[in-house]
DNA sequence: GGAAAATAAGAACGGTCGTTCGAAAGTGCA
DNA sequence: TGCACTTTCGAACGACCGTTCTTATTTTCC
């Protein structure tokens, strides 16, 4: 590895935690730079423009969650047991105390959603992948028989995000001692209800 | 009223707007006064400084959605119906074309969640505020009848608004046509599983 | 080791940010 | 109408924004 891709990483790396906290927008080049010991402009040349920095911030943020999340569920067998190592797999991510600032997509969704431009693009285009990655988990469940024959797979994939991001609120905001416990037990339930 | 304060309600209502769309960050005096054809000083001389500005729209935004979503739903008998109230309310909060920006809430939420200040501080009162009301009301719906004795009203109430969040995800970001249909569908396992 | 290429720094740019201050204009009551 | 008070404006402030250049330094490879 040169030293410039060297650098660039160290810089995305460090970028990703700022923009978990203060926001795709609230990063900032001069206050980054500071941050690396490095010039202003020196930075800024790795990226061109800081809609790119922002948007490879957002793509080490998926490949990220793919191998800390998703990747390690697949380990597990299809079906149900593979949904529950996500779910736990997911807390890890948003627990993690490596990222103060909380998970980055949370903030990149607010930011983001009605905005147009790449970043806006690689930020929908992975959520889209997330949803379908869920849906395909939780179809798998169906036909292992882990769920009911005419369960909704687009539907528990959609309450399933719906229990990450209200244990996020729960654990950010209103610093809920019990945040992972409800997700847990509204999975349960999600489970419950749709089982076979 | 005098001229000052109808002023300052002009201002804090296309604030109200600005910042459902860009954040309570990228709500800028200079943007706003220009929108409002005043001087950024004219402006500025309302609220003394722009934490003000963001509290007086963090105020605003919370009574409006209890006089919107809340106080309708308090006309209807108290249990379920009154929970039903309060879901088709927020649904339709959530969906209002007069707020081409989507929920302000969950822009503060992820902005504000992990920092320090008043604008912090206040929404965090009435985010807590809103959890009691929606705990009471399932409570209510217990004591009911509507809802099994053993039910857990705070749990309900967590996955309540899991589902208004991920609703809004559906809406704002990925323009899912069926992120209203699918909140209705969760609503209502919702219900039933918590049935007496 | 030295030339070529990659990487970093420095200074400066036009803009916008929130904020301050003093003067101007508008308002409402005697 | 005159006067106190409120409201608005204009100009300016230092700070920081993203970005553009030119120059210096470091790395890379023959």
């Amino acid at each position: 590895m040169s030293k410039g891709e060297a650098t660039r990483e160290r810089i995305i790396d460090r970028a990703f935690l700022i923009a978990g906290r203060d926001g795709l927008e609230g990063l900032t080049i001069g206050a980054l730079a500071t941050e690396l010991k490095l010039s202003k402009s020196g930075l800024f040349s790795h990226f061109g423009s800081k809609e790119e920095l922002q948007v490879a911030v957002l793509d080490v943020a998926s490949s990220r969650f793919t191998e800390r999340v998703m990747l390690p569920a697949f380990k597990a067998p299809r079906g149900l047991p593979r949904l529950e190592r996500i779910f736990e797999g997911w807390i890890d991510w948003m627990t993690d105390s490596k990222m103060p600032g909380g998970c980055i997509f949370q903030q990149a969704n607010a930011e983001l959603d009605d905005r147009q431009g790449r970043p806006h693009d690689v930020l929908l285009e992975s959520q889209k992948n997330l949803v379908e990655a869920l849906t395909k988990t939780v179809q798998l469940a169906i036909t292992e028989g882990h769920f009911a024959k005419n369960a909704d797979a687009r539907q528990i994939a959609y309450e399933f995000e719906g229990i990450m991001m209200v244990m996020n609120l729960y654990l950010r905001l209103l610093k809920d001692r019990k945040a992972v416990d409800r997700a847990r037990m509204a999975f349960k339930r999600l489970v419950q209800s749709n089982a076979a």
